[in-house]
DNA sequence: GTCAACGCGATTGTCGACAATTCTGATGCG
DNA sequence: CGCATCAGAATTGTCGACAATCGCGTTGAC
């Protein structure tokens, strides 16, 4: 799971990282919720210097805000970020499908298909954590195989921020992107058929996007705080 | 000079990677150099733990390369890294000038100008600091103007990778970006001609790209360390 | 004479303690 | 009774010293 690789340092800061981006999908961490550093560190029995380590880079993804001398929040981004990161997304993906159409050989479709299978064997067993982590690394994916070292640590970045939009604004029906929509886009690559991968990559992310409720008034935890203490 | 801002932490880290880049695009640092903390420490008047900060944000932005345990050096994007920092850029400012012709208002337009204006009068003066300076925080001007944060932050890091690029593989022919393809893009946006702008946009990316020499076999400096040294 | 192994110097990585800042609760004044 | 002021506690930011690691020169054996 290269999911978090800012830079390969130990692992530790790494697994940090990952825990609390899993724990904000999984809605037990909530955005503006305050990651204290000592707790952090005791919590993963890592001194602070690591917990403030991983907390920069997690800065650097979007998925905690650090304020100086205040320490971490969860991030709480707004309805624009929210529709700014898609809108990102979109860029970026429709042009690495664009560019795998041209370049994918055998087996890079067969290892798509092999996430795909994982992704569906996932569904099967209702194992939550699994589909998260595969919805999410199927794009990861697409990125490494279009051999786009750059676009793939941009988007990287876009998806640890659209993982926390989702979990901050999805409703109630919780779906995540679904194994089909995948399966259409990799259908589309195999057929080097250009356009029709980019709109399903475009159907897909407008899907995930719509299945949000952006356009409401904020619904969020910390709702009260915002709305109390608007200097701040 | 908003350039480097990863977090308004403070100054001293800023200052650090400003002066780094600078002697980076002044082509005084050059690819391959290596940076030894102590030294910089003392450089700058910081403590080593400043300075460590500074060099883990220039390797996010792609200046430095950090490779555990033997420290840090200006990096080396390869041709392929070239190409796809370009890529990515165009991606991301066609769309930002886009956006640009829906919502500009004429406050922005003042400012486009008169950045223009002030790249003249570095032209004039033959400051090539605020020349290379104001060239580059154009492209990020349009990017904040178009209140896109995110694609924002993205294009930082994208200009400050074809600085180096730049910098890296330019011809003699010392040229940066004039301040008349810059004159081009805005007066496209000003008359709110979508297709004109984008095209102005492209036409200008590209023509930066063609003034290196990507297509080569490689010039550059550490071309014997690398060639004598495969296995490294 | 060549190669391998070893140890030393140099450099990076890590940690714990201290300093600076902010937040909280209480106190006193208007 | 409300509000500003001010300690005390809690939390973050910073630094210097120590430990781990790597490169390199030396030494020794074959």
């Amino acid at each position: 799971m290269p999911w978090f690789s800012t830079t390969p340092k130990h692992d530790v800061v790494r697994r940090i990282c990952e825990r609390i981006w899993l724990a904000v999908v999984q809605r037990s961490l909530r955005p503006g919720a305050r990651l204290k550093e000592e707790d952090l560190a005791e919590i993963f029995g890592a001194t602070r210097a690591r917990v403030r380590q991983a907390l920069t880079a997690l800065e650097q993804d979007g998925l905690v805000s650090l304020t100086p001398n205040r320490g971490a929040c969860i991030a709480e981004p707004g309805v624009e970020d929210a529709q700014d990161a898609f809108s990102a997304r979109l860029c970026i993906e429709e042009r690495l499908v664009l560019r795998l159409c041209r370049q994918a050989g055998p087996e890079d479709i067969a290892a798509l298909r092999d996430h795909i299978a994982r992704e569906r064997a996932a569904h099967q067993d209702a194992d939550s954590e699994a589909i998260i982590r595969l919805s999410g690394e199927f794009h990861m994916l697409i990125a490494r195989l279009a051999d786009a070292e750059l676009l793939s640590k941009i988007l990287r970045m876009l998806t640890i921020r659209t993982s926390l939009i989702t979990a901050m604004y999805q409703t109630q029906a919780t779906q995540t992107c679904g194994p089909d929509e995948h399966e259409r886009i990799v259908a589309a690559i195999e057929a080097r058929d250009e356009a029709a991968a980019a709109e399903a990559m475009r159907h897909h992310l407008a899907h995930l996007e719509s299945a949000l409720r952006l356009d409401e008034a904020r619904p969020p935890v910390t709702a009260l705080r915002e709305a109390l203490l608007p200097p701040r």
